[in-house]
DNA sequence: CTGAAAGCGCTTACAG
DNA sequence: CTGAAAGCGCTTACAG
């Protein structure tokens, strides 16, 4: 026949001529209008009708063009992503929490990883507003520290999750306070009495809501800490290793259990415990926080730590920016979401 | 006035009315054809008129709407990243190479996780498709192993990054042989004569590309192996402390370098071999690979290892994509991206 | 029960 | 140098 009829400019796809709605009304001899409520359930129509538009659709493998849709109704099914964290352990179970309670809703997520550089930053929450995103979920490494961007002007729905966010806002954080008191009571349970904190830097949030936890614990089954204060230091095993040594030295008994701010911490102590012939758990009990299966399922004896439950952390977030994107109420504030306890070998 | 002239029936955005191109050029008083070719650059007017309607424009804050730019030009500029891996630390540093290059050329990516089952995993590249993604990278975190999703028939570009693709797929992966080929020639060059290698599981390609490269270095510098096959084991930190054992005795003489498959054995047998009182590097050199900065960094002494540039091997997947996308040509094959040496204490 | 038409917000060939 | 109009692919109130 002749040529077809002019399109736009820009020209056809590359792969041949995609397969629109059009093409489904014309294949069924139907107007758009009912095959497109034939195939969104919406209308009412002859049975037999519905089910023509179907197959139709079927056998020509039509595709529903999203942005089309998009661009009428308004809606995207995309939120965006940000997070300052590429290498970490703590975004991605969260990212994957986010992702998976959101992709089961059919919305889309752009991941957006936001450097130290606020200009960048900004111009990546610019590309999201342009990609008109439904609303956005800020996520960090550090509970206490903030995305380099201002989300204040935006004009959709925010949540933060594992990342502090302004006054006002919607967050969720583990209740890292509530995840000490679960590893501390289960150290009294099995009848430690001398219970040690040893914890990384002073300039974490979480060093001081563990910490709280810890002697609120201790408090509440009516015991003293073996020391006045945690032992400070950082997160790392070579200070888990040295801090065995500030424990057992000096005047006062040596502890029956240590709660250690991280796993990597306790994997040092563990460590120089056993090197100074010390049984774990039967002489010290030990119990790290992060669960960080690498290091907690590897220590000799497997590490009992606690768990900030990340994943359902991010599926929460997910969640609730869906209930904001959709006008459901949500009451502004933090929520903490609870650790739990994993238990293993190091604490008897 | 009068109420506004009616809407499309699903109403304005809650936020209050968007501004668009049209009120740009109402705002400015020139057509939104003007308004348009003002803003882009294109065509040509009156210098006055362009900063006159991009005044307008930034006094509005417009924000234009890539939605229906999309629609128009037939093209998204969004891709979407399928990865199979939530926790591992390969896939980050990938992930984040190729969302480092593409956000920079005002590509965003769709993050999705497909998990082991098939059938989610195929819905998932479904609502990419609908989303009209330009392109596909499949990401995963081992070398050898596909993702649980069907990508034959897809319409679009795909890319593979670490990640096994079909016959005749564009893809990247790590040059694991020249890695190892780089830590023995350190080694050599070292002094170090009698080399054994330890590594882990038969079953991933990379310990016979590793083991491959290791021959290969050997053979070059014209040495024999301290052992005629490597020693297979696992990726643990206790298979590498193990090894140490079956290194040490037995009649051959004991090797003065050892070139492990990863980070965690080379860690568990330099924790070996301190504890029979060798010093490293001195009596034995250890190489490890991975660069996984929480072992490499923290072990005593700090490790040599090699690094796989894998933030490196996402940006390629990603320029690649988008060269695939803008229709410029690429031959198809797997591209093998070269690994670099990152010396520490432990060889010297 | 079914269809023609308007419109989401933009870009671009074309006419003046 | 500037503007009116068509069209990307869809959904939906409205008319028949």
């Amino acid at each position: 026949m002749d040529d077809r009829a002019p399109r736009a400019a820009t020209g056809r796809a590359k792969r041949g001529a995609r397969v629109t709605i059009h093409d489904v009304a014309k294949a069924s001899s139907v107007s758009v209008t009912t095959a497109s409520q034939a195939l969104s359930g919406q209308g009412r129509m002859a049975l037999a009708t519905r089910e023509r538009v179907k197959a139709a659709a079927k056998a020509l493998s039509f595709r529903p063009n999203a942005i089309a849709r998009a661009l009428l109704k308004q809606r995207s099914f995309t939120i965006g992503l940000l997070t300052n964290d590429t290498y970490g352990r703590f975004t991605l179970p969260v990212m994957a929490g986010i992702s998976e309670a959101l992709v089961d809703r059919g919305v889309s997520v752009f991941l957006c990883s936001v450097e130290r550089d606020p200009v960048i930053g900004q111009s990546h929450v610019d590309a999201m507003l342009e990609k008109q995103v439904d609303g956005i979920i800020a996520s960090g490494k550090r509970l206490d520290s903030r995305l380099p961007v201002d989300l204040s002007g935006v004009d959709v729905p925010v949540v933060y999750a594992y990342c502090e966010g302004p006054e006002g806002s919607v967050g969720f954080v583990s209740d890292d306070g509530q995840g000490a008191r679960l590893a501390v009571a289960h150290l009294v349970d099995r009848g430690c009495r001398r219970i040690a904190h040893v914890t990384g830097p002073e300039d974490f949030a979480v060093v001081h809501r563990r910490a709280e936890g810890f002697a609120a614990a201790l408090a509440a089954a009516g015991l003293a800490p073996v020391r006045a204060e945690p032992l400070i230091g950082d997160w790392s095993e070579a200070w888990g290793f040295a801090a065995a040594g500030a424990l057992l030295e000096g005047p006062a008994a040596p502890p029956d259990a240590v709660f250690c701010g991280n796993d990597q911490i306790a994997r040092g102590l563990i460590d120089a415990l056993t090197l100074r012939g010390l049984r774990v758990p039967q002489d010290v009990a030990v119990i790290g926080f992060d669960n960080w299966e690498i290091f907690a399922a590897a220590t000799r004896p497997p590490l009992t730590t606690v768990d900030m439950n990340l994943k359902d952390l991010g599926r929460h977030a997910g969640l609730t920016l869906l209930d904001l994107v959709e006008g459901r109420p949500v009451s502004p504030g933090i929520r903490k979401l609870p650790c739990r306890l994993v238990v293993r070998a190091s604490s008897g």
